[in-house]
RNA sequence: AAUGCAAGCCGUUCUAUCGCUGCGAUUUAUCGGAGAGGAAAGUCCGGGCAACACAGAGCAUCUCGCUUCCUAACGGGAAGAGGUUUGGGAAUGAAGACCUGAAUUAUGGAAAGUGCCACAGAAAAUACACCGCCGAUGGCUUUUAAGUACAGGUAAGGUUGAAAUCGUGAGGUAAGAGCUCACGAAUGUUCCUGGCAACAGGUAUAUUGGUAAACCCCGGGAGUUGAAAGACCAAAUAGGCUAACGCAUGUAGGGCUGCUCGUCCGAUGUUAGUGGGUAGGUCGUUAGAGGUAAAUGGCGACGUUUACAGUAGAUUAAUGAUAGAAGUUUCUUUAAUGAAAUACAGAACCCGGCUUACAGGCUUGCAUUUUUU
RNA sequence: GCUUUCGUAGUUCAAUGGAUAGAAUGUCAGAUUCCGGUUCUGAUGAUGGGGGUUCGAAUCCCUUCGAGAGCA
């Protein structure tokens, strides 16, 4: 239960796409870059998130799907412990991008500890902007 | 047996937990079952399908090019023909021609026309004769002979080059010349024989640089655009569309492929009717020129018949993560063990080819070497 | 998914099928200078890979690799 990944939790949608990398707030955490931006209608999920791997740093189909991959299941293992817990029922939608920007094939365990401590910082910077 | 080359085939498996995308059941949140390839790649060809005037004619442009067959079609494939290179055989004084095996081949036309053939060389295509040969004929010198910075004739010989006006011998001549003859080489045409045909053999006759992956000529083919094609649903808001009348030389102008023809629409006004650019959703969309097996026809590509199974369908884009076990290969070790690796690569409307990438294994054929009989 | 352009010295560009592939700049060495710069002299270094056509290919043809551009 707490670690699906459903179709609702995917940003699909190409409005918000552009409105994320507009007007988003990003921060760099090797090798992630993380974007995000609240929007004010919600309806199922508190969080829509796209994963992200260039084509310019990959230039084969397999590396890409493999990286994306990983990404996502990492995402999906920790998810509920370093975001839900840490977010309140404010009625907003987040919309979040993660963008792979390493130049290797990483193993599992590596990508895995990176992203959580990559949501950990993007809930501190949350906190922050909620704050001020 | 090993190595190398060529062709064909296979190209990791199982269990548990947590997930993802369709499908089918229902108790509506659970269960069942399915889920990447031989190249899914490159986008190099061909077709289906769809829209555009159901798309017409001519020119231009592009493309293909030995023959027959296969195929829905093809620039793909099969079987042949010819060319080129090369190995062997026999023959000969030695070659060539002959027989035979292998590799390779974008292979219509140079006898419709145009262009080009650097450097070197006399000359690169109408031989503008450099060295040489001759100077018969006509001049000149002069002794009749003989000679020649004359008019000229001459491609036999020489040097160059990738390539030099077909080769050898004889006749012929002043010297020479396919100028003539004999034997040969190559090419076109006529007829005969064999073959479905390309073509091969023979006969007669004419001719004798190369280059068309130079322009070009001949013959065949191609309308354009691609699923981001296209069809449908549908809230709000601009604008549009259709029909009738009127205006007007069916005019100005515009569309239809680059041009021409041809053809279609056609300014502004009034009345009536109908609507949906964009965002989103559904269809198109996966049963197909399909796959597997057997029989059968064919030298073969391939065709025909019968039986069987039901076999991915995403759309910011599923097919994964973790743990364990097995298989294969390499290294280490006496061995067990241990360690490392496990190719190329990821469907996007669907098929048929081509090309390229590919660890390792299997099969077949050929070549070489070694061992045994 | 579809369409399309281009690959030449380290860099920016030339070259009609025919020389030893040219120029600028860079690099290196030498000269000049007390030293450095400037200047002068010399050297260095390239047709993306493979195959074909041709007597001869950077150029023509095929194939492949790489780098871009366009179509919402």
């Amino acid at each position: 239960m707490k670690k699906t990944f459903s179709k609702e939790e995917r940003l699909c949608s190409r409005k918000s796409l552009d409105l994320l990398f507009k007007n988003g707030s990003s921060f760099l955490l090797y090798p992630f870059r993380i974007s995000s931006l609240f929007v004010p209608a919600a309806d199922a999920a508190a969080v829509e998130v796209v994963i992200n791997v260039a084509k310019k740093r990959y230039k084969r189909a397999v590396d890409r799907n493999l990286l994306k991959r990983r990404t996502r299941e990492a995402y999906r293992f920790h998810k509920q412990e370093h975001l839900y817990n840490h977010l309140k029922d404010s009625g907003k939608l987040l919309l979040l991008s993660i963008q792979f920007i390493g130049k290797e094939k990483h193993e599992f365990s590596f990508m895995e500890k990176k992203l959580a401590a990559a949501l950990k910082k993007l809930c501190a910077n949350l906190e922050l902007h909620e704050i001020s």
